[in-house]
RNA sequence: AGGGGCGUCGCCAAGUGGUAAGGCAGCGGGUUUUGAUCCCGCCAUCCGUAGGUUCGAGUCCUUCCGCCCCUG
């Protein structure tokens, strides 16, 4: 009977991706029903809910697919486990990727057993990656459509977790994922795709750090020193920025705009510089913590491999040596620009994910 | 007090008689499941002020205001 057919519980988000996962896997013959999370609660009032309109469409989705939609509510553990971090982060100078912890505490562990109370075997979600099952063990893989990959954000989820994890639209590239969606009347086929943190939505940053942290004015400089301008509140820059400095013509300077290149937290300075190019934006070895590898052991150090260091970036040849404290020291090919403490450096082998880190330091060598 | 220089968009800055370049910043949009980067668009009927010369002035003349430098 179909009961004998694995149920999977998809995280429907009232996207696109999602609703198009849901789909597949119910012609692959899966048993399927939703689960709409809202991990966020509106403090603000100022934007209309968003959520509340991605909940409607999710419904609109499952109806049209006949399957069940659950919901839930995991915004104290978001809160504890995601935002909290990403607060901390920011007041030690940093610039977290939330949505990488996101994705390990809150879609692959508390969704994860939810959807196992619930009945699930399995899970799935949208995201663009491709999940590998060789002698019983299971690699992460990019997705398919390089334009669209995803893996970047899930480096940090564990091979237990994707074993039990489904991606559908990891195979696919996203134009598909559209057509498809579109042929079977799903609602969210031409809907834009979402930005923003993941739950809690675009927001005007400074703004919305602003609502959480205190901001401590101070004064812009160049490397040599001279202060060229004031800054509102170190949290709101981060390396490599352009905008938001408010740096008009200087006279005797070039025509050219400026970079934040520093965070001096002691002195409460930002240092920029000019150009999109100056030296001084670039770095080719970082330190990095808190290493997770996603099938438990990374190659034996030292290993060359490639990495991105921010999300989309084309793939850097580099060079890993694995520290006993845990720590990574990476050696890039090409100097990087504005490799960002606080961002997560991962590592790949072709198009296998290994896992990743995040960065605390960098200089050049 | 004399002598010299300068005052053009928030900032830097072209333009020295023919009817306001450009850059930066800012704003808006696009790209993007973080933050950034990047791309596109918008952004001075007006040139410190008041007169004058001229067919025509930001550009020439004069008044005043402001700022800078030098000399005493």
């Amino acid at each position: 009977m179909s009961n004998s057919k694995p149920l999977v519980i998809v995280g429907m988000s009232g996207g696109v991706d999602s609703s198009v996962s849901a789909l597949l896997l119910q012609q692959q013959g899966y048993r399927v029903e939703g689960l709409f999370m809202k991990n966020w609660d509106e403090d603000d009032g100022t934007e209309y809910c968003t959520a509340k309109a991605d909940l409607a469409d999710a419904e609109r989705v499952c109806e049209r697919l006949g399957i069940k939609l659950h919901t839930a509510n995991f915004a104290a553990e978001y809160w504890d486990n995601v935002f909290e971090h990403f607060l901390a982060e920011y007041k030690a100078g940093r610039t977290p990727n939330p949505d990488i912890l996101c994705n390990r505490e809150i879609k692959f562990k508390v969704f994860l057993e939810y959807a196992r109370m619930l009945g699930g075997e399995l899970i799935a979600t949208g995201h663009y990656v491709r999940r590998a099952d060789r002698d019983g063990r299971t690699y992460l893989l990019k997705g398919l459509d390089p334009n669209k990959d995803q893996s970047y954000f899930l480096h940090a989820v564990g091979e237990a977790e994707f074993s039990r994890s489904l991606f559908p639209v990891g195979e696919l590239e996203k134009p598909e994922v559209r057509r498809i969606a579109e042929q079977h009347g799903l609602v969210t086929h031409n809907k834009k795709d979402s930005t923003g943190i993941c739950f809690i939505g675009e927001r005007r940053f400074k703004d919305f750090l602003a609502q959480y942290l205190p901001a401590q004015p101070g004064e812009i400089q160049t490397p040599e020193g001279e202060v060229i301008g004031q800054h509102s509140g170190l949290m709101y820059h981060t390396i490599g920025q352009r905008q938001g400095l408010g740096i008009g013509g200087v006279k005797g300077a070039s025509e050219a705009p400026w970079f934040v290149i520093q965070k001096d937290l002691v002195r409460n300075v930002l240092v920029v510089t000019q150009g999109t190019d100056h030296p001084l934006l670039y770095t080719n070895r970082l330190i990095a913590q808190q290493a997770h590898w996603i099938n438990g052991q990374p190659p034996s150090s030292p290993f060359n491999c490639t990495a991105k260091n921010r999300y989309r970036q084309a793939d850097q040849a580099c060079s890993v040596e694995v520290a006993g404290d845990g720590r990574l020291t990476v050696v890039f090919s090409e100097p990087q620009r504005a490799i960002t403490p606080g961002q997560s450096v991962v590592f790949y082998q072709d198009d296998l994910c290994l896992g990743g880190a995040v960065i605390e330091s960098t200089d050049n060598i």
